[in-house]
DNA sequence: TATTGTTATACTCTATAACTATA
DNA sequence: TATAGTTATAGAGTATAACAATA
C-alpha cells in the first residue's frame, strides 16, 4: 500500500498538504488581523508572557528577527501589543498584550479552534487527541534541538 | 496543559515547526537536486504515471501551473525527466522519468527516509507509524475537498 | 566585542496576465 | 469558448547588511 514511490506516504507531500489547506482555511478566520495567522501566533506568545523578548519570539515562531519588527510594528499600530522595556536588559523589549489585544485573541482562538477541527475533520474525536498530542511532542522536540543539523547532513550523506 | 494560550497546542504553530524542521535537513539531502524537495516531490509524482499531465501534478504538489513549468525545465535540463507529447490530448504533456531519473529518485528516496525517521525520532516506532497513518489520511481527505472554503468561512464568522 | 532591535536594500518565491496551441 | 502549457512581468514575502543602543 505504502511503496516507496509512493507520494501520499511522503511526509514532505503531508505535512505540506495539511499545511496549506489549514493555512488557506485560517487565513479567513484572521484576514482583518495583522500579520494574519501569523499575528495571532504573535498574540499568543505575548499573553504567556514568559517568551519575552522579541528575539525568542521569533525563534519560536520561525521568523526572522527583522520579520517580527514588522509584525510588531502593524500589532502595534493596531494596539493589540505594546512594546515595554525590559527592567533587566535595556536592549531587549517586552511585548506585551492592551486589553483590546486580549480581546481580539480570545476572539480568532474561537474562530481557530473551528478551522482546526475542520482540517482534522477526516478524524474522530480520539483520534484527533491522539493526533495532537503527538505532533506536539516532534514539534516541541524539534523546538530544542536547532542545531546539530550538520551531525545529521554526515549521517545522510554517509548512507549513500 | 493544553490551555487555549498555549502556541505549543496550536495546530498551526505545530504545523509551521514541524514543516521547517523538516526542510530544513530534508533541503540538504537532496541540495544538487533541481528543484530541492518539491523537486523530489514531482520525481515521486512521475514515477507513478497515473498522475499524468502537469496542471494534475501541480495541483497535487500544491504549486502553481507556471512554477511547475520552471521546476520540469531545470529538472528536464539535468537529464531526470522527460515531457512527451500526450496521445490522447495534444495539448497535455506526459511527464516520463528517464533512466537517469529513476536511479536519482532512487538514490534521494534512501536520503528522504533517513530525514523523515530523524525528525520523528522522539516517537517510537510504533507512534511513526500512528503519526504517519493519521497525517496520511487528513492530507488525502483535503486534497479532496479544494471547494468548499466559503461555507467554512462562513461558518466562521457565524460562530463570533 | 557581542547582542537587541531597527532600517534599508536585495533577493527569492509565487502569482498574474498575455500568448500559442489545441480542444 | 475553454483548457494545457509557456513566457514575461509584477508582487509578496523573506533574508542580508549596516546601523544605534546597550551589555
Amino acid at each position: 500500500m505504502t511503496s516507496p514511490s509512493n507520494v501520499e506516504s511522503d511526509l514532505g507531500w503531508v505535512l505540506g498538504t495539511i499545511t496549506r489547506s489549514y493555512l488557506r482555511i485560517a487565513a479567513q478566520a484572521v484576514a482583518d488581523l495583522p500579520g494574519g495567522p501569523r499575528g495571532y501566533q504573535v498574540l499568543t506568545s505575548a499573553a504567556r508572557g514568559d517568551a519575552g523578548t522579541q528575539l525568542a519570539m521569533a525563534q519560536h515562531l520561525g521568523v526572522d528577527r527583522t520579520v517580527m519588527t514588522y509584525l510588531l510594528d502593524d500589532l502595534e499600530k493596531a494596539g493589540l501589543v505594546e512594546r515595554k522595556p525590559d527592567p533587566a536588559d535595556r536592549r531587549a523589549r517586552r511585548v506585551v498584550l492592551t486589553e483590546a489585544g486580549t480581546a481580539r485573541l480570545c476572539d480568532v482562538e474561537r474562530r481557530l479552534r473551528r478551522v482546526e477541527e475542520h482540517v482534522l475533520g477526516p478524524l474522530d474525536p480520539a483520534e484527533r487527541d491522539t493526533l495532537r498530542a503527538l505532533l506536539q511532542r516532534v514539534a516541541v522536540a524539534t523546538g530544542d534541538e536547532r542545531t546539530d543539523a550538520c551531525s545529521v547532513a554526515e549521517e545522510i550523506q554517509n548512507s549513500c
